[in-house]
DNA sequence: GTGGTCTAGACCACG
DNA sequence: GTGGTCTAGACCACG
């Protein structure tokens, strides 16, 4: 597990967590069915509180992502929910648009951003 | 000045209302230059609260886009400062890889999330 | 509002509140649309810490029932998800079993029972 | 003795247990007399740990299933304490008023609501 | 005022 | 050892 608390980071120290944890776990180096380290564990390496990596797990439990029981770890679910509705592809392209925008509005070059679009469809490959 | 509230959207107000004027610059149906509503009168035609829309202007000056002046009514920038550095395409591009990755995680279909990033590629020509 | 804590309860504390909760909303004591109380009115009010009561509003939230959102109160849900599936149906069957077998095997006359599961019924009428 | 541990069910593996074997009571396979497994016998055939079977043994004791003594096997009891006391009646009742009330906050239809609890009427013939 | 995040620390319940 | 609940208190972000 090698997580890293960015202080240049705005986002809520929880979020870093479940974010770093969902990109282990797309990019194959994290796999469904394996553990996730200790509450207690993660917290002292990242020299945060036990809450906040709580937060995290409790968060990533609801989207599905790990399972909690008590009296053991957090594992990674095997199953994912093929959802394919509406809204969820709704969300998702109100915030590439949002992004998007952010960028041209805030002067990137389309040349740049379109290298940065391509190359997250790269991904889908 | 053609904004709206949705209260279905879980975004805080002040952020509902800085994307929409982005998307309205963005599509050319706000132009540099021109004036944006006083923050009393768009809180009221609005029915939200002055802090709220205030607190946006704020946002908007920061990112740029629009400047304030005691007095006087908020204007949208004429120049765009071309800031090509790596710390603006590094947050643009981890904002991107974070849409993506959680459109997968959470199932949506690799071809749909394609055909959702070509269609930004669309805006950049 | 009329919650109360149950000392002789052993269910945690939050889950007493979102079953209260839950329980006034079915009877139409609370009404889709109305605000709750803040955290922290409702935690001085039970003599609990706010923490709790936060505990109890995050659960309701995951279970759709109300909808939590910064610098406003928390908000019944208008529209309920009329989720249909197997799995819910499964779990539901499941509970039942266990409270009418663990009725039975504590003693529990038949016809007590029988009484019991005819007064749920007249729920649904 | 035919137990097994469901890794997708959700409760602490001591109370499948206990569940398990009152269903094996209330339907007759299991009868009153007769010897339960050993905490280390159980533990091995289910693979798990001899703290959750005798946590789970614990439990069936304190609810008056079974009777513990040094040294010996587990016995389910024979006599059932016809408790019809108002405290049981009331704590089962709050039950099934719980279950029932989720099931319709989840959305599930009153028909099959009501098709479930028939069921469990039918048990009690 | 209201919810959101974080810390610190205690104690309980399960394995 | 591990997650779950609760308290106490601080400070931040939104309305």
């Amino acid at each position: 597990m090698l997580l890293t608390i960015d202080e240049s980071d705005n986002r809520p120290l929880y979020l870093q967590i479940t974010s770093q944890i969902k990109e282990q776990l797309s990019s194959g180096s994290l796999l469904p069915g394996s553990e996730l380290p200790s509450v207690r564990e993660l917290a002292e390496s990242l020299g945060i509180n036990m809450h906040t990596v709580r937060s995290a797990y409790l968060k990533l439990r609801d989207d599905g992502i790990i399972r909690l029981r008590l009296g053991r770890r957090a594992v990674i679910n095997r199953s994912r929910q093929h959802q394919n509705d509406v809204a969820l592809e709704t969300g998702i392209e109100a915030r590439l648009k949002e992004v998007v925008t952010d960028a041209l509005l805030t002067g990137m070059a389309p040349e740049n951003l379109r290298r940065l679009l391509m190359k997250q469809l790269d991904r889908l490959k």
